[in-house]
DNA sequence: AATATCGCCAACCGCTTGGTG
DNA sequence: ACACCAAGCGGTTGGCGATAT
């Protein structure tokens, strides 16, 4: 007993969409939209084509906005950071880069990105040299990438950290941001504010400052500090998504990280992370 | 010049999720 | 609580152009 089709295979077209096609689809979105239902909607177009190949083909090509092409460092960074902290999520990493899919991402990451990133091993772009305090750890790393697409606005948790190449771009440092927020409490929510430090078995993840989603994968139910035994996640300045943001973490010296994690038991067998200095400031990078 | 291999990406397949009755 | 169904999602495939042999 398979599982029933979709649609009549008979049918329907398969195959690459004509240009005639997309010009059907096209139009009748732009009058209709969908109507709620991707099923009925070939039909009422006049297409010879099952509704969810047409859903694909407008949410993947034809909608308004999306963006081909070459993808930016600012947005490898983006990939890499968010596959390095929840995986192969395509949707989730796609909704963090206005006018890419996550088809398109899909296919970014494992035709050229994964390859780029085997060719430079451990580090990635935007890498500073570990200095004399990390002697003791490796050096792998990955950018802190505090990111929202609703805002339109990338956070960097340093302003220093990011050459600046689009004047459009606003960057604050995390206490400005954290500022901004509790003043404008209708902005939100935030997704992805939040550091962390995974170690090298991928098992243990210690996140630092405040995480806005309701999702438990990137750890956001766990708002309160201290050690949650289920996830291996040692949460330090924790604090929910709804303008409740905690104190900064670049509060924390290197020492008083390790501190936090020998008193918390979490393993530091392998932790593999280093310290950025920005200015006079210590900063944690994770990966 | 002919053929094989590679790289890319649009599209498909089927499982999971979430809404509804 | 449960069944049903459409949408969402991510892994995989197939076709096509580019490059290598």
């Amino acid at each position: 007993m398979g599982r029933a089709p979709c649609c009549d295979k008979a049918n329907v077209k398969k195959g690459p969409w004509s240009p005639e096609e997309d010009v059907q689809l096209k139009e009748y979105m732009e009058k209709h939209g969908t109507g709620g239902n991707w099923i009925a909607l070939p039909q009422k177009a006049g297409l010879k084509r099952c509704g969810k190949s047409c859903r694909l083909r407008w949410l993947n090509y034809l909608r308004p906005n999306i963006k081909h092409g070459e993808f930016t460092d600012d947005e490898d960074r983006i990939i890499c950071s968010l596959f390095a902290s929840i995986g192969s999520r395509w949707s989730i990493i796609a909704s963090q880069l206005p006018g890419r899919t996550d088809n398109d991402i899909k296919n970014y990451w494992n035709t050229k990105l994964k390859k780029k990133l085997m060719r430079m091993g451990p580090s990635i772009p935007h890498q500073k040299k570990p200095n004399s305090l990390s002697s003791n750890l490796q050096n792998y790393y990955s950018i802190a990438s505090p990111y929202s697409s609703s805002l339109q606005t990338h956070i960097s948790s340093s302003p220093y950290e990011y050459q600046c190449n689009n004047n459009n771009i606003n960057y604050y440092s995390t206490a400005s941001f954290t500022s901004l927020i509790s003043s404008n409490p209708c902005v939100g929510p935030m997704h992805g504010d939040y550091n962390q430090v995974r170690d090298s078995n991928n098992s243990n993840l210690i996140m630092f400052g405040s995480e806005a989603s309701c999702s438990s994968s990137d750890g956001s139910n766990y708002f309160s500090n201290g050690v949650d035994e289920n996830q291996k996640m040692l949460i330090i300045n924790g604090s929910d998504a709804n303008g409740c943001f905690s104190e900064n973490p670049l509060d924390y010296s290197i020492e008083e990280i390790k501190q936090l994690i020998s008193t918390n038991n979490v393993s530091s067998n392998n932790l593999s992370f280093f310290v950025d200095e920005i200015k006079t400031e210590e900063k944690l990078m994770y990966y």
